[in-house]
RNA sequence: GCGCCUGUAGCUCAGUUGGAUAGAGCGCCGGGCUUCGAACCCGUAGGCCGCAGGUUCGAGUCCUGCCAGGCGCGCCA
């Protein structure tokens, strides 16, 4: 069942007769009229069928259905398009995990729209979710931040102190030495004990910095799980000891390795090096099974897409452990370009010139960070133009959205100020919405129930901006209509008729706000 | 060289399990406010859906090959 663009097909159709033609040895037509002869419509929801094309069956369904459609709408309310397709489902979703080492980009900006917009949309259709932040605090990097923040400081003193050579080069490196030797007496303690300070503090700062800047992103994570953890509870032990056992582990040139070429992989993976340490794809396995473990029935990763490469060894690893390599999707964020004048604005992480999230939000907003990282299928590659996305007229696509909720909310209003009450239950006042403009509103609406259970399939978030657009789109047609015949406003003379249109006004707020909700995105009430 | 992603209007991009005449925003051109918000609406122009084969009643969508761009192929993280 399909809903068709050429408005002469109906408000459905099907193509089933086509897909039955072959097997049933006969013409898609005749197949189609034995069909529609054969249905049952005790309740009258079908107003015309036919048969068209080379097979096709259209249905129009009668007004009074669509009409009753906005009744049990206004009455759902904030559970419009609940379902329990999600139900028993437990998902554990794991997005940005930025490393504690420095400021948050526009990738991590985007995976976070993603996360958070799935997250919200998995629950409102049912699913048990858990967002999750894992922090890669066990490795190198971050003792290589200390490093980089230890030498800053020494650099205060003596400017030709030397720097680590992949050093982290951001300005924000200083202001935690300038932070930490404010707070705590370096001078006082060996070199060794001042990195080591230096590490675990820096870790601490960055990591509060970057929950205070997805915070006011509007992004909340139930679970903040660190690497450091997983290694010092003995979780990594246990995982390797377990793989070990079940044979998919070897050594070889004093490494240890895993046999993911059993799984698919192109080669083996070193988890334990030669100098005894062990590699990130080790914990990453542990904190994969670890997930497993605590009863999740799927997971989602968001990654960059610089780290596709590392999939298949993942998965690998999963079903070494006898897990199916279909329990972990993995989404892939493809580059955010930002474009200014017209120009690209080059960024560079090695030499820590870049921008990053925080001011991109102070910027713009955090309305139209979230809308315009949505507005893009995750998978191919983005371009923000800042000037665009800064612009506080039409050309920004969150406004023509936010407007047409803050439209609807100053109708209302207007009719409230008249002395025109809406309907407590909707009875038969619906009966009175007639116009094809408001059937389309109507039939619009009815989409989004279908549209997130498509969201939850397929994990593509970004239809919810497009679609909101439509129903936007739709809304304002519909009140222009208004502009040049007044009985077609929604408040008029006919009162009962004004109260019919308020019950529709009213619906379509209720949808705009939902799915503004949905995406992080503020619904105004007026602009 | 191998793998993954992308290629659709001047620009940025949608396009559902393969369906009827491929869409939107921006930009261009032209219209619409004496009463519900013009941050809006209506209209015109603009397309070998990267190229070439194949499967199918039917392909932007599936398969194969090629071209172009991005990313990845470490006992780095």
């Amino acid at each position: 069942m399909e809903i068709p663009n050429n408005p002469e097909h109906g408000h459905y159709a099907t193509n089933l007769p086509m897909a039955l033609a072959s097997s049933q040895k006969k013409n898609p037509r005749e197949i189609a009229s034995i069909i529609v002869g054969q249905l049952n419509d005790d309740e009258g929801l079908i107003e015309k069928v036919e048969v068209a094309g080379p097979g096709f069956i259209n249905f129009t369904i009668a007004s009074t259905k669509w009409q009753d459609f906005l009744s049990s709408l206004l009455k759902a309310n904030d559970t419009f398009g609940r379902s329990d397709t999600g139900k028993g489902e437990k998902v554990l979703l794991e997005f940005v995990s930025a490393n504690p080492t420095g400021p948050l980009h526009l990738g991590h900006g985007r995976g976070a729209a993603l996360g958070d917009t799935l997250a919200r949309v998995l629950r409102h259709c049912g699913y048990g979710v858990a967002t999750e932040f894992y922090i890669n605090d066990a490795g190198q990097q971050v003792r290589l931040l200390g490093e980089s923040i230890y030498s800053r400081w020494m650099q205060m003193k003596d400017p030709h102190y030397p720097f680590p050579e992949n050093g982290y080069r951001g300005e924000y490196v200083l202001e935690l030495a300038k932070d930490i030797s404010r707070e705590h007496d370096l001078r006082t303690m060996s070199k060794e004990e001042a990195v080591e300070l230096c590490s675990s503090l820096g870790r601490q700062k960055m990591l509060e910095e970057i929950r205070q800047n997805l915070s006011r992103f509007r992004v909340e994570f139930d679970v903040w799980y660190s690497e450091k953890e997983l290694v010092s509870s003995g979780k990594l032990q246990k995982t390797l000891d377990v793989l070990r056992s079940e044979g998919h582990i070897y050594e070889h040139e004093g490494a240890l390795w895993i046999k993911t070429t059993a799984f698919g992989d192109d080669k083996d993976r070193v988890i334990r090096k030669q100098d005894g340490s062990y590699t990130y794809f080790a914990t990453d396995i542990a904190y994969h099974l670890d997930k497993w473990d605590r009863g999740f029935t799927k997971a989602i990763n968001i990654w960059g897409a610089d780290h596709h490469g590392y999939i298949p060894r993942m998965k690998a690893a999963l079903e070494a452990h006898g897990i199916h390599r279909d329990w972990l999707s993995v989404l892939l964020i493809q580059l955010v370009k930002l474009y200014q004048g017209g120009k690209e604005v080059k960024m560079s992480k090695r030499a820590g010139r870049y921008v990053t999230l925080k001011e991109l939000v102070e910027e713009v907003g955090v309305d139209a960070v979230r809308f315009v990282f949505l507005t893009k299928n995750h998978d191919s590659p983005l371009d923000v133009d800042i000037d665009l996305v800064k612009a506080q007229d039409s050309n920004n696509p969150v406004y023509y959205v936010q407007y047409a909720h803050a439209r609807a909310c100053s109708i209302l209003r207007k009719a409230s100020e008249e002395g025109i009450t809406i309907p407590m239950e909707p009875g038969n006042s619906v009966r009175l919405l007639n116009l094809k403009e408001e059937i389309d509103l109507i039939r619009t609406m009815a989409e989004f129930p279908w549209l997130l259970e498509d969201i939850c399939r397929t994990f593509e978030p970004h239809r919810l901006t497009y679609y909101l657009g439509e129903l936007a789109a739709t809304f304002h047609r519909y009140f222009n209509l208004g502009t040049k015949n007044p009985e077609h406003r929604v408040v008029q003379e006919d009162v009962e008729l004004s109260r019919a249109r308020l019950l529709l006004t009213t619906g379509v707020k209720q949808v705009l706000y939902l799915g503004l909700r949905l995406l992080g995105v503020e619904a105004p009430q007026q602009m």
